[in-house]
RNA sequence: GGGCGGUUAGCUCAGCGGCAGAGCAUCGGUCUUACACACCGGGGGCCACAGGUUCAAAUCCUGUACCGCCCACCA
């Protein structure tokens, strides 16, 4: 009797509810860090915990999956190291609205309050984000689980911290900064992005002092004004020379301040004349620092005006330029108005207007670390895939600036550092110091944290032990590859690499390989404003785990947009049926006692009896070993779209729609026993025992379901060897000729078809074939062609007797016996076209034959490639010509 | 302003010097005892445009036009 059925339709969610459990508990996701195998390390790029997971982790987790699935059936000891990171400032912003609902802030709470409300948040999301990898099906070895703000790993951080410090590598300084009055804390300047805004130009009266007269000058901030300690313009500006030294009275704040000459100021843009706000510029700071001027800050923190704005004081810094406009228009000194379309810097995360603003903060000097990172890269020890995306590492690596790396949050690891008030020495120290080590006077802890891309700089060896020197650390550093998005390369890659240099004296990762962003179907990021916001798990609810990864897999060509269509999902949904029904015809099939196939069977039989199997069998063992081959090698390049499109067309057309129908009739058929048959079994159960394999790294849910059905050895497919190619399975002969016999099928097939032949009714056949040897190869397997193009006779014959239809293939002719009415207008038309595509194609292998540059110059093997098809062009032209001709003029 | 990438079938995209491909959609025919989430067959392309290199160009070079991204950010 037959081995268990299974279902009809393929049911995923039954059927991935069971396997990972299975895996987890079995332990084949824990890395071994005694093995003697080759080893293969990726660190999760540890996703922010400030919620859920988007498509663009679902990407990459499958992405990661399918490397280290195949890594470890390819007999490699396998780490995929996860965690999460606590994404301090996006947390933060998570919480305050949270908060805002409650109509309260952060401050309101206190720090320590809020501290509780934000692990209460990562325990919530970290599970969340663990949940959904699980469903995903990724083999992440949960034994070694990191988060940021591990005690292990702040301790790194606070080492790390510890040592740049004592090195002079941080320092601290009252600098210009990119200031966030919503966050409340400064951020670096890769956390700022522009958009382009549709403002004004305000162009404002600064009247002279001591002489009659006025300098015009531009500004889009007009509230800036309140803080002008000068006016500005080109040293070698001849229309202002008079000024320079002089002074002008500031409208509003009647203050007089001086005009100054500086070469920040372009002669050609507006009057030449500029505004210099030292306070609330970045380029007025350094002009200010040069003419020695003061420093007003009259926006504060929140984005308040202070009491140096003195009427505005108090006011909130928009509603202040739109008063002082009109002040400035009512008092005469608004000389005109321009719209004007400028960039204007947002918080990256919640995108309030960032205020420029002088403050103290923490920077880390980056030149020192950057050019060994620079180097690395520029002599290939680590790789980008794309390559292309190097140039973009480069233009930033090469204009780096120093990293202010100190935020004015609290969820973060905080620096340790303390101050003596009385004496203003500056402690950093790994314990908690009681007094100041110079004065001996009280200290006072330092309350702003780090940058959270401080801690996932460090992350590749943080995770792995460091600062002790475990042995997990001496195995798996370097990692191997780093999958990421174009969007961290700055923000993350860069800083790993440096900080994994200047550490580990060595590079964290070997290669960096840069997927597309997904989008949605039209090309559109996806936001939650915009709506457009497709949820993993729903997909996975509704498709399956397995289709959404072989989705994104065959989507994913390194370095491009990935533009998320529902309707490749669906196709895919249904690849995973097809290869669910291939199976369960094949189990249906088997007897309850078939006991599993070793590949060293299949190869034994082959050296065996090789002359007693039938073509199909020596061809789909050929075909099996290039397709692996081809395979491994396209996820060596991190070619994901190629690798699951050859499985996919493998399994698809070939494995099921020629391999199987041609055993079929050896399966079903009851007259079909003894070692034949159980032979053809053998080839049988392998191919589908190989080609699961081979699929398991894209679909391992399904791969698992099927495989523990079929008559095998070991606990899961997952640790089983993924195909290598085999020497004695390639027989390119085999390959050849079963090409030919479906040449043959298919040619027959589509004269019935577009004739609108019954497709039940069996047709005598008459096959004229010159070339001996493909004759006789073509009468061993006339079974088979009558079997798959519904013949009843096929005939061997020297031409093609009259009244039968007639049809050409590669390599010779046949006529199909038709009785009854034959359309022979449509026939003829479609001779007729063909005969013209024939003709236009031999039009164009002429003109290139006829070229004596093309023989004199061409490779001989193209030449001969192109003299053989033109002979085989011909002939055929030929045939269809004769067809042609011969068919009556009008029916009958 | 500087740089990078794209423009190929109705749609979404592969291919990146030697016969133009896939998936989906579409049209015709089939419920053939694994699968109608299926099977069989068909149609559909001046590979953005203009030059050039080459025996040979979708593929390499130059320019143009659109589209996208990154960096810079002079009021």
């Amino acid at each position: 009797m037959s081995r268990e059925l299974l279902q009809k339709v393929y049911d995923p969610a039954q059927v991935e509810a069971k396997w990972y459990p299975f895996w987890e508990q079995r332990g084949y996701f824990t890395a071994d860090n005694t093995s003697t195998k080759p080893r293969f390390c990726i660190v999760i790029p540890p996703p922010n915990v400030t919620g859920s997971l988007h498509m663009g982790h679902a990407l990459q987790h499958t992405l990661h999956d399918i490397l280290v699935r195949w890594k470890r059936m390819s007999g490699y000891n396998t780490l995929w190291l996860p965690g999460t990171d606590h994404a301090s400032i996006a947390v933060h912003y998570v919480l305050d609205k949270q908060l805002e609902q409650q109509k309260k802030t952060r401050f309101d709470l206190g720090r320590e309050e809020f501290l509780k409300l934000a692990w209460q948040w990562k325990k919530t999301s970290g599970g969340t984000i663990l949940n959904q990898m699980r469903r995903l099906g990724v083999s992440v070895d949960w034994t070694r689980e990191r988060f940021t703000m591990d005690e292990g790993l702040s301790r790194a951080v606070q080492e790390v911290f510890i040592r740049l410090y004592e090195e002079g590598l941080i320092y601290r300084g009252e600098y210009i900064v990119n200031w966030c009055p919503r966050c409340k804390t400064a951020i670096s300047d890769l956390e700022v992005v522009y958009v382009p805004t549709h403002g004004k130009l305000w162009h404002i009266k600064y009247p002279l002092i001591g002489s009659e007269g006025h300098v015009s000058v531009a500004t889009t901030r007009p509230e800036t004004m309140l803080g002008d300690t000068a006016v500005a313009v080109h040293p070698e500006d001849p229309r202002y020379q008079s000024l320079v030294g002089g002074k002008v009275l500031l409208p509003v704040m009647n203050r007089e301040i001086p005009v100054i000459a500086d070469s920040i100021v372009d002669r050609e843009f507006g009057t030449g004349v500029v505004k210099v706000t030292p306070a609330h510029d970045a380029h007025d700071y350094e002009a200010g620092l040069r003419h020695n001027l003061r420093k007003i800050t009259v926006i504060d923190e929140s984005g308040t005006m202070t009491k140096e704005a003195g009427a505005y004081a108090g006011m909130d810094r928009f509603a202040c330029r739109h008063e002082l406009v009109e002040r400035l228009a009512a008092d005469g000194f608004l000389l005109k108005v321009e719209d004007y379309e400028h960039n204007v810097g947002h918080c990256d995360r919640c995108s309030a207007v960032v205020e420029p603003k002088i403050s103290m903060q923490w920077y880390l000097k980056v030149e020192s670390l950057a050019k060994p990172a620079i180097e690395v890269v520029e002599n290939g020890k680590i790789q980008f895939v794309p390559d292309n995306f190097k140039k973009r590492y480069f233009e930033w690596m090469y204009n780096i600036h120093d990293w202010c790396i100190s935020r004015q949050l609290w969820w973060g690891h905080r620096i340790p550092a303390w101050y003596c008030d009385a004496c203003g020495q500056i402690i950093v120290s790994r314990t908690t110091p009681q007094a100041c080590s110079k004065c001996g006077g009280a200290l006072r802890a330092e309350t702003d944290i780090l940058d959270t891309w401080f801690s996932s700089a460090l992350w590749p060896f943080s995770t792995l032990g460091w600062p002790d020197d475990t042995q997990d650390l001496r195995v798996f550093y370097p990692t191997d590859v780093l999958i990421t998005g174009p969007d961290i390369i700055f923000f993350w890659v860069a800083r790993m690499i440096m900080m994994g240099l200047k550490f580990m004296k060595d590079v964290p990762f070997r290669q960096v390989h840069i997927n597309g962003i997904v989008r949605d179907a039209s090309r559109k990021k996806m936001s939650k404003t915009r709506g457009n916001v497709i949820e993993p798990l729903e997909l996975v609810d509704q498709y399956g785990a397995d289709a959404v990864r072989f989705t994104l897999s065959s989507m994913a060509v390194p370095g491009t947009d990935i533009p998320f269509s529902t309707d490749r999902m669906k196709g895919y949904s249904a690849f995973a049926n097809k290869v669910w029904n291939a199976a369960r015809f094949v189990l249906m099939n088997l007897d309850e006692t078939q006991s599993p196939v070793s590949a060293a069977t299949v190869d034994e039989l082959l050296a065996k009896k090789r002359d007693q199997m039938p073509l199909e069998d020596l061809w789909i063992l050929h075909r099996l070993n290039q397709v692996s081959g081809e395979i491994s090698e396209a996820l060596d390049k991190f070619r994901f779209h190629d690798a699951s499109s050859l499985i996919y067309q493998f399994i698809w057309h070939e494995l099921c729609d020629w391999y199987i129908e041609l055993v079929k009739p050896v399966l079903t058929s009851p007259s079909a026993k003894g070692e034949e048959k159980e032979r053809r079994i053998t080839v049988l159960i392998h191919a589908l025992d190989s080609a699961l394999r081979i699929l398991h790294p894209f679909m391992p849910y399904l791969t698992e379901e099927i495989w523990q059905k079929v008559p095998h050895n070991g606990e899961s497919i997952m640790i089983q060897e993924f195909p290598q190619p085999r020497r004695v399975r390639e027989d390119a002969a085999a390959a050849q000729d079963m090409q030919d016999l479906m040449d043959l099928i298919v040619s027959v097939r589509s004269s019935r078809a577009e004739l609108n032949i019954d497709p039940k009714k069996m047709l005598d056949c008459a096959v004229v074939i010159p070339d001996l040897r493909t004759r006789e190869h073509v009468r061993q397997n006339a079974e088979k062609i009558k079997y798959l193009a519904r013949l009843g006779r096929v005939d061997f014959a020297d031409a093609v007797p009259g009244g039968m239809l007639k049809g050409v293939w590669r390599l010779g002719e046949f006529g199909l016996a038709i009785q009854g009415v034959i359309d022979y207008e449509a026939e003829r038309d479609r001779l007729q076209r063909e005969l013209e595509r024939t003709r236009g194609e031999i039009e164009k292998i002429l003109k290139k034959i006829n070229s004596h540059e093309f023989i004199a110059r061409a490779p001989e093997s193209v030449v001969e490639e192109n003299r053989a098809r033109h002979t085989e062009l011909i002939e055929r032209m030929q045939k269809l010509e004769t067809n042609l001709n011969q068919l009556p003029s009008a029916a009958e």
